[in-house]
DNA sequence: CTTTGTGAATTCGTTCACAGCA
DNA sequence: TGCTGTGAACGAATTCACAAAG
């Protein structure tokens, strides 16, 4: 199997984006064209990309935008399903949870954890929140896989240490500190107070991307 | 003045906040290979990233810690200033404006929207809140040139217009939906559920990054 | 005609490897 | 000696350009 970039994966899950609101608008086809316009890539790049998840469009009317959907869905999404653990109930995580009503049903939201014993109250949307202290039991039991990690930078290193020990395989880091994983757990990190010095820096550099 | 990569920028931002958490251990100098390996790199990247600071290290021992972040911090931020708006304090703006006390002194956050007139009480840590309604006004009159949209899908694309005829340099999107702005306008967009799927992905092939 | 799919060319980003230096 | 800074080599990603298809 060729290897795929990381952003060619980036533009597919934005190309699927806007595949499910062209659905939801009852656009039956599209040209790479006009799918390079909504996302802000050429047509020869659209092309490119949509090559590696093996669906072929016509000349003549473009790609039928549902099986386009659904292909891209085939190559992201794992067909057993996952699960997905958000730790840290502070204002980010608290908001993450209630924001994140799983659009996509290969990923699930099952459990939450915080160390503050306040806020292991009742479910939400069928998320359990158990205290952090069952971190690696639950994990296990569970067979969680992924990670969302939205704790204090003080407590983030040592989290993702017993994530990684109870046999995680992803984590995405907000604490806003970068974390060293070792190289077998897919890692990725974000951090809103970078996100916004680099916008700075860009509106004053037009290095113009999209 | 050469072309700087969106990736360097990044690199060089992570690099920033690496160095500021040595200040804080009192570590005064630091070799790229160290570097390199606190933000998960190679020590030849590194010192690429870095000939674009015009900060120089020496041989014997490295780079003085301090000054490689001010020459960072020189090359990243407007030395002017940058005023930012929160668009949108539904519970992920909410958490935005809480966790946001700002650590850069160059991009201060000083203004917040929102359209439920409930939601307009009292400043939060200086920070003024304001009706929608006001938006264009406020943002000329107080020369905000960076957003944060954190609105409804459904309105995102309206508020973006509006931002932009309002004279907006850069946007930061975090509806969860792919917009269309202008050219000339810095756009950044970030959607959790797309890291989601990212990493689910990763997972399941790893295709390690870092 | 117009548009897809894709080798070939090109541009861009990373790594190598070594001269120069303290 | 062991490191930095950087031209040169390499590899990855994008764009070009055209044959094939309806």
């Amino acid at each position: 199997m060729k290897k795929i970039s990381e952003k060619t994966i980036n533009r597919l899950i934005t190309y699927r984006q806007i595949l499910n609101r062209l659905i939801y608008d009852g656009v039956e086809s599209i040209f790479s064209h006009k799918l390079a316009e909504l996302s802000g890539n050429t047509p020869a790049q659209v092309r490119r990309d949509l090559m590696v998840v093996g669906y072929n469009g016509t000349p003549v009317k473009g790609y039928r935008v549902d099986e386009l959907e659904k292909s891209i869905g085939y190559f992201i999404d794992d067909p057993e399903g996952q699960k997905i653990a958000i730790i840290g109930l502070g204002n980010l995580g608290t908001s993450l949870l209630n924001y994140c009503y799983w659009r996509y049903p290969n990923i699930s939201l099952l459990v939450a954890f915080d160390k503050d014993k306040d806020k292991i109250r009742e479910d939400i949307y069928d998320c359990h929140i158990y205290h952090i202290n069952l971190l690696e039991q639950v994990v296990k039991e569970e067979e969680i896989t992924l990670a969302i990690l939205s704790v204090p930078p003080a407590e983030a290193q040592s989290i993702a240490d017993r994530l990684v020990n109870a046999g995680i395989k992803g984590i995405i880091n907000y604490s806003s500190l970068h974390l060293n994983v070792p190289g077998h757990i897919s890692y990725e990190e974000y951090d809103m107070l970078s996100s916004v010095q680099k916008i700075g820096y860009l509106t004053r550099n037009k290095l113009n991307l999209d």
